[in-house]
RNA sequence: GCUGGAAUCGUCUAGUGGCAAUGACAAGAGACUGUAAAUCUCUCGCCUUCGGGCUUCGUAGGUUCGAGUCCUACUUCCAGCA
């Protein structure tokens, strides 16, 4: 079982640690979104070097590309993308929401390939073993997101979950038990393993590898009686944590976590998929228990140059900045704002440089995860309520 | 000097006599939440009560119901010949 201490609690709201064979992670953490194996615009040294403890990978597009067998081949991804910290895998049940003409059945789910079209079915089964082969220290169990708002296409989307959910923990354990007769855990050939092993200059590993983990994932929408079914029924599982998924704004937020995580055993971590855009997403997911956070949202608005301060987001581009020869955020102590000025981001921008989105995308993604440590920080010190307010005025504004 | 050719938005460019006129770039702004995203959307002559109004295709005339488009002259540029 995934080993998590708690060292304090403020109402829903916990400091802990979440121990896992790569290291720990202190939460509240936020955890970057390196979907194909990398951070996007960003080195795995770049993240760990902005504080970030763990990144999260995507199973649906590393089955399709460069497909398990190359990463067994690498030696886990681990390995093979040189993040040797905490990892976690989405399971690709999310991709069931974002891709357009998805069948989805009982079964599985069947889609074609966005990069050649090529047919590919993903089940419950399917999931679990490319999760196994990518070698994360915590994988997600495979859910299915309701398209619609709708109630009765919400409880379906629930119980198909539910449904898989027993079958996720099924072949996990299948899993499990087969890599511990074969001693082989992580996955990799010996040859694999000591080649990169003299490449990297490091030792290769000996003896069984680490073992893995599994989340089940809540889902229910936005209605409160659905997430207390979900969370109930995933409990009743015993999984080593907690997803909590389909959420998308942080309004009814606040109501939905309380339901959730009163019902979930808060012995056990719980991952808040997918949100963190926002930074009251931050503040509310860990008021309300969350451990760990993941979005895409930071780094996507680095790329396009939609940078965080503490004053709120700014658009680099905009003309404004032009002659701002200050630095993007004076209090920050990212490398980007230790080195750069505002006028010299936006002239790589305008001028479509690769290092805007590295600057941008560093900045950005210290920003929350630095954000979540000060959380985490000001829980310690039974300060929470007072940082909340403060940050959340200071950058919404008015609009609060 | 002669003979051809050309002149359209900040730039380059499309434009059989029929709607301020194409496309790209530049510029201005917006969006983005478990990443089909270094992506996408909008604005881009002036004014507007958003109905429309006004002024535009080097300059000045002309033909025509109507001209960026045809004619004449001029200006500038390009090419060839002297």
């Amino acid at each position: 079982m995934l080993k998590f201490d708690i060292e304090k609690r403020d109402g829903l709201a916990r400091v802990g640690v979440i121990h896992t064979p790569h290291g720990d992670i202190r939460t509240p953490a936020f955890v970057g979104a390196a979907t194909r194996a990398t951070v996007k615009a960003l080195t795995m040294q770049e993240m760990r070097d902005l504080g970030s403890q763990a990144i999260l990978a995507n199973t649906y597009h590393l089955v399709l590309r460069p497909g398990t067998d190359l990463i067994k081949e690498a030696g886990g991804l681990a390995e093979f993308s040189s993040w040797h910290g905490p990892m976690f895998t989405d399971s690709g049940g999310f991709q069931i929401f974002s891709l357009p003409n998805v069948e989805i059945s009982e079964n599985g789910v069947k889609f074609k390939s966005h990069i050649d079209g090529a047919n590919f079915e993903i089940t419950p089964e399917s999931s679990m073993q490319a999760q196994w082969a990518i070698g994360a220290d915590i994988h997600m169990a495979f859910d299915h997101l309701a398209k619609s708002e709708n109630y009765a296409d919400m409880k379906v989307a629930m119980e198909r979950t539910h449904a898989w959910l027993d079958r996720c923990v099924t072949e996990h354990q299948r899993l499990k038990k087969s890599a511990t007769r074969a001693g082989d855990l992580a996955g990799g050939t010996p040859d694999a393993r000591s080649r990169q092993a003299s490449t990297m200059g490091e030792t290769a590993r000996s003896g069984p590898a680490p073992e893995q983990y599994l989340y089940a994932v809540v889902q229910g929408g936005t209605f409160n009686d659905l997430r207390a079914e979900s969370a109930k029924y995933c409990a009743s599982k015993n999984p080593d944590g907690f997803g909590i998924g389909g959420v998308f704004t942080a309004d009814g937020m606040a109501e939905m976590l309380k339901t959730v995580n009163i019902i979930l055993p808060e012995d056990k971590p719980r991952h808040l998929l997918g949100m963190g855009q926002e930074p009251i997403d931050l503040f509310v997911g860990a008021e309300f228990g969350c451990d760990t956070f993941d979005c895409v949202g930071p780094t996507r608005m680095a790329r396009n140059g939609s940078l965080y301060t503490l004053d709120g987001r700014i658009n680099i581009k905009n003309a404004k900045y032009k002659h701002d020869f200050t630095p993007l955020m004076p209090d920050c102590n990212c490398e980007c704002c230790k080195n750069y000025t505002r006028a010299y981001l936006h002239h790589l921008f305008k001028t479509d440089e690769i290092t805007a989105k590295v600057l941008a995308s560093i900045h950005n993604e210290h920003f929350v995860v630095h954000t979540v440590d000060q959380i985490r920080a000001s829980l310690l010190d039974g300060a929470f309520a007072d940082y909340k307010q403060e940050f959340l005025s200071r950058y919404y504004g008015e609009t609060l």
